[in-house]
DNA sequence: TTATTTTTAACGGTTTTCAGTGATGTAAAA
DNA sequence: TTTTACATCACTGAAAACCGTTAAAAATAA
């Protein structure tokens, strides 16, 4: 019988011993791998094959959204899973527009994860009740309210290197001015790429920018 | 032979079941039960018996740290592992300073969960490698630049049910006139709750205070 | 080599944050 | 009963954030 060979990326590796335990009872699943940063994903699945990867997309350094685009972009044909420790709606939709065959939320229970493996496997899609639930609200508020016009139209468009490096400054607490210090570049520059980051994000202000810094662990 | 019987404490289900799966290969230990909430553990050990609570400090809706002190000021006599997704040395000291026995950080392997349960079971002190170099990059820190002098003498002492509702609307991306208007109290109230939060949390500005939501799950 | 994206920079104006200081009522604890 | 902790409110001034708009180099991609 052939089995299903699975590579989990997650940056908290009790978690991933977790899952390969869990994993360990399924006769028709086998973890043949496991990265700890998202760049380490790319590097693994460019020498080695699996069948489907478990993505957390809560990873440290970069955009997690990135590593999922590039992933997909350099034409890897695997299945992916997301794991995901927020079921925001703006998140989800983000991953399947992405092109992503499953998301669970890390709330969820550890069998899930054996159905979702099965199901990808199967070309079929699976999201944890959490997630279809926040779907769900979502399409009856749509119906309602016009859930979130998204104003420019394509928010959440992944942020550039150095947007990244001012959001990592800006959750470190600095203001604009130490920024510019720390770069060596004006403060009305690191203001700009402050007001790009609040709209690309779709966020209201500083605080919203941190806390998209923390779940996407740019700290 | 006696197992050493553990119960979990973490809000998420995915991470549970992964442990209960690691340690069910363990001859002498069990897992007695679980708690998805901080909550619920306190009713748990209302009415059962453990050993040791294994506890994830970044819990959602209440103070991470509240849910330890109480379970200590309770008078429970268990021995505490706290879990912990981010290995700052505040949080650290905090925890070591209530009382816990064990600090391990999420991204510690799945082994060193069992490591920690025989180490705190037997009495001992039990600390994560990462754990343990962030403690000593603090002592030798401390013999130079006199770490962390705290200003007030005592930083992190839990927050008020209102300073966490504050907190909670700060988080949310609302400014002090919004919150204001929220809880129907004064702006300058709310401007103050947001001064004394930024001077408890020893953070710099509103940024620090966002994440210190996310991470302590205040959302 | 164009075309596009990214990075850089500026200006003027409004709003909000933040630090400091001080004050009052209330409820619980010592 | 007297502290102590908590929540409430006020005023000031400087600093920072935020908004809108514009636009030129520089780097990259088509």
């Amino acid at each position: 019988m052939k089995k299903i060979k699975v590579h989990i990326a997650d940056d908290h590796k009790i978690l991933i011993d977790g899952i390969i335990a869990v994993l360990s009872s399924e006769e028709n699943i086998e973890v043949v791998g496991y990265s700890l940063t998202g760049k380490d994903v790319l590097n693994w699945f460019a020498s080695n094959e699996a069948d489907i990867l478990i993505l957390d997309i809560n990873m440290p350094k970069v955009d997690g959204i990135g590593v999922l685009q590039n992933f997909l972009e350099q034409g890897f044909q695997q299945k992916v899973i997301v794991l995901s420790s927020y079921d925001e709606t703006k998140l989800i939709k983000e991953v399947l527009k992405i092109g992503a065959n499953g998301f669970l939320a890390k709330k969820c229970a550890g069998e899930n994860i054996v159905e979702a493996i099965n199901a990808v496997y199967n070309g079929k899609q699976y999201f944890s009740k959490s997630i279809q639930e926040k779907l769900l609200s979502t399409f009856t508020k749509q119906l309602t309210k016009s859930d979130l016009p998204s104003q420019d139209g394509s928010f959440f468009s992944s942020l550039t290197p150095r947007e990244i490096e001012v959001l990592r400054l800006i959750a470190k607490q600095y203001n604009s001015k130490e920024i510019s210090k720390l770069l060596h570049i004006s403060v009305n520059t690191v203001e700009t790429h402050r007001k790009n980051l609040i709209s690309k994000l779709n966020v209201k202000n500083v605080v919203g920018l941190a806390i998209y810094a923390v779940k996407n662990n740019i700290v």
